[in-house]
DNA sequence: CCTATACATTGATGATTGTCAATGGGTAAG
DNA sequence: CTTACCCATTGACAATCATCAATGTATAGG
């Protein structure tokens, strides 16, 4: 095996994609893991997700994404709490405005889960 | 920027976690991507694919994994089907039992879509 | 054949969840 | 102070889902 070939096994296995589910899950370690999962199989989520992530200054006001994610107000609000009580997100108010930003550290956690 | 990280960075957004959700999502695309997430976020079906993935011989017979999971026989063969109908495991019916294996690929293309 | 075993399917039920209308709590403008 | 605006919370309802008992299908053994 050459040395880049080593470095890529190493950087995908250690860095990028850690084992999680390699080892048989306890019924409560399961129950957490899905809590988390849940937040995320979602479409108005993985929606608001995508427009935070994409998003060019990082942050997005509450009243831009009601109308593009086509559901009531109340409905977004809803769905960007389940967010930021999963950890994925966190959001700032300004006056009158709530202005939301994707943590990525918790989207990579989700993802190391599926290893 | 030094070789290594330039390499590593390569290696961590081309292959193992290229971007999915870097771009807001259709309506439609989130309801195909939310629909195949939430087959991995349930507690019974978490367990059930960590079984598989740790088994010595890459296979397990359903009649090993009701008793461990603790639910009733047709309820772990409803979440089987559900994780076959995610194209996550395959199912192999020898003489009375049934051997299923977990589908790598799919987990991996799980995984990408959150980046 | 007849019985036992392994798994899938069906039907019913209780719990969870996504949705919206109505309302509440703050903040800025007049 | 009053009004208008932004967002969160509450309550209610319909839809979805996880679960089990009962039943069906197929295979092996006697």
């Amino acid at each position: 095996m050459g040395k880049v070939e080593a470095m890529r096994t190493k950087l995908v296995l250690e860095e990028c994609c850690p084992a999680v589910l390699t080892a048989p899950l306890s019924e409560g370690r399961a129950q957490e893991l899905a809590a988390e999962l849940a937040a995320v199989a979602d479409p108005v989520r993985l929606r608001l997700l995508s427009m935070l992530v994409s998003a060019e200054s990082g942050e997005v006001c509450v009243c831009e994404m009601v109308e593009p994610i086509g559901r009531s107000q109340p409905t977004v609000s809803h769905h960007l709490k389940i967010l930021v009580d999963a950890g994925l997100i966190a959001g700032e108010k300004r006056g009158r405005w709530v202005w939301y930003r994707a943590l990525p550290d918790k989207m990579a956690y989700l993802r190391s889960v599926l290893a």
